[in-house]
DNA sequence: GAGCTGACTTGCTCATGCTGAAGTCAGCGC
DNA sequence: GCGCTGACTTCAGCATGAGCAAGTCAGCTC
């Protein structure tokens, strides 16, 4: 199969998945909220003083974000105190963790401070810290630069 | 070990790799230098075209990309063309392919137009697709949710 | 030495994201 | 039925990013 780099002028990324990706969560804000929604944060306050974002702000990001179907707004009740709304995650959102977790390995690498990184996020089942790898679909682990680019049936090509 | 999801109070999340993540590559345009980069693209007014920004956003982008040491600048010379300079990745850029993958990956399933994905990337050796996916240090797929937070040497208690 | 081309820079304007301070609003506890 | 609290909204005001149009500058071609 040709590789498409070998002519990258013949074929325009108007329809390019990563472009799109980043226009729903390529906010610095919204990423973050990610980041605290995928460690179990689920109440406005909490989101506010954890990713310390104003409440403003944090307002319009949720508000975005449920649009865009990467949370939930549910109401649920604690006994005692009145129905409040609490933000679950979707499916769409729960898919950005191997997005949310390159970018932390990344971090980690790269610009963490001398103490190491903050958290590691490890396997439930044997403790073992865990990392965002490239994999093919035959299972082969994908080593630096190993890669083609194919088009795929999306792709538009320029006149 | 205990899990810090369970008080998520009690640490902050002052030194946190994806919020300085975020700090370097968190803009649009940015992420998709990274892409053409990562494509192959080394020129300026081919980054210009393929990305679809304007000269003064694309120079100041670059800019700032050689700051963040994620780009090289580099002089090259064409036979019979006068000296130039081309941006080469660094070894810190290339390490975002796991990044830009992921966001990909996540795009083509939740953002892409009904054609599907335009570029598909392969394995080199089996031609295979290539996906970012997560695994634990000894070799374990993670499916979705077998993930602890433990604490990492940078953390920060509260007070 | 005039023109051309690639790689920028300058200047201006618009849109977005965020901040801080203050106001609103809906119920449950009293 | 008054106050409290959590969850927002409203209102300036500032900073950043991007767009477009035009100008600059270096050095190779002719």
């Amino acid at each position: 199969m040709e590789d498409l780099r070998d002519d990258r002028d013949s074929w325009s990324s108007e329809n390019c998945s990563v472009a799109r990706a980043m226009d729903i969560v390529g906010s610095r804000s919204t990423v973050l909220i990610m980041r605290e929604a995928l460690l179990g944060t689920r109440r406005f306050d909490d989101f506010v003083r954890r990713v310390g974002v104003g409440e403003p702000a944090m307002a319009a990001r949720l508000k975005e974000m449920v649009a865009a179907d990467l949370l939930e707004r549910i109401p649920y009740r604690e006994p005692g105190q009145r129905t409040r709304h609490e933000y679950q995650l979707t499916r769409k959102g729960r898919e950005l963790l191997p997005v949310i977790t390159a970018l932390r390995n990344w971090g980690d690498t790269w610009a963490a401070d001398d103490a190491g990184p903050s958290i590691v996020a490890t396997h439930h089942d044997c403790g073992q810290p865990v990392r965002a790898v490239l994999r093919c679909a035959a299972g082969h682990e994908i080593t630096d630069g190993d890669i083609d680019i194919a088009a795929g049936p999306g792709i538009i090509r320029r006149s």
